[in-house]
DNA sequence: AAATTATTTCAACTATTATTGAACTATGAC
DNA sequence: GTCATAGTTCAATAATAGTTGAAATAATTT
């Protein structure tokens, strides 16, 4: 909501604004807390480890992934609640500033329906 | 879910990666259906007109705002719909190849505990 | 300790995006 | 028509991001 938080996702949009890095992210998400081996995800990327890496590591710094290492394995998984902070960030004051509501499925839907019905 | 879309949703995700069309959005998506003009959209983010400009139509050509002129002025509204979507493509298959789930916000909650409780 | 597998780092290069201000177009008021 | 207001376009520049392959580091196996 400040101006400062906005900036933060921003940054974590734009690490995700790119076809690998979402795909990535994606089965990161799909895998759950246990996560995947970079390697694992290479192969189900189809892509070059050195790319992987590179992009593995803007996730990171925008705080959306984590990763350890476990014996010549380093794992990889989806930062949830980040996540799911970032899609609230965005849609979470749809329609505050609004009498009329985007649709059935608005985020505020409920909120400040003067509607009694 | 194909490889396209995930092409088309980065897409959307890094025109939002950026803090002036984020904050722009949200400003578009608190305003509701009806909108903002592109000057009040420009006088509430202190941003000049020109800029604004470079940025919503980043915004459009992503499909996250639409556009309409009514005499003098210049509305934008956000893309609802494309909006919610685009979440839920970042999150909706969260743990869906895991026995765990995220937490107890995971999008994928119930769709496939097997805790019969 | 040499070989193998897993992953990261580096450097050179290519490509894309953002910023700025001045000029331009569109509409409405006089 | 001229003026004021609202937005867009353009061109020059500055800044960032992505790609590639080869070399380096880390852990494991023999």
């Amino acid at each position: 909501m400040t101006h400062d938080s906005n900036h933060i996702a921003a940054k974590k949009l734009a690490a995700l604004g790119h076809p690998l890095r979402l795909a990535a992210i994606r089965q990161l998400a799909a895998a759950g807390p246990a996560g995947l081996a970079a390697g694992k995800l290479a192969e189900r990327l189809d892509t070059a480890p050195s790319a992987l890496t590179f992009h593995l590591q803007k996730l990171a710094v925008a705080g959306l992934v984590t990763s350890h290492r476990e014996g010549q394995f380093v794992y990889y998984q989806a930062e949830f609640n980040t996540l799911l902070a970032l899609t609230d960030h965005l849609v979470g004051a749809c329609c505050a500033e609004s009498d009329d509501r985007c649709g059935p499925k608005c985020p505020s839907a409920g909120a400040k329906a003067p509607d009694a019905d």
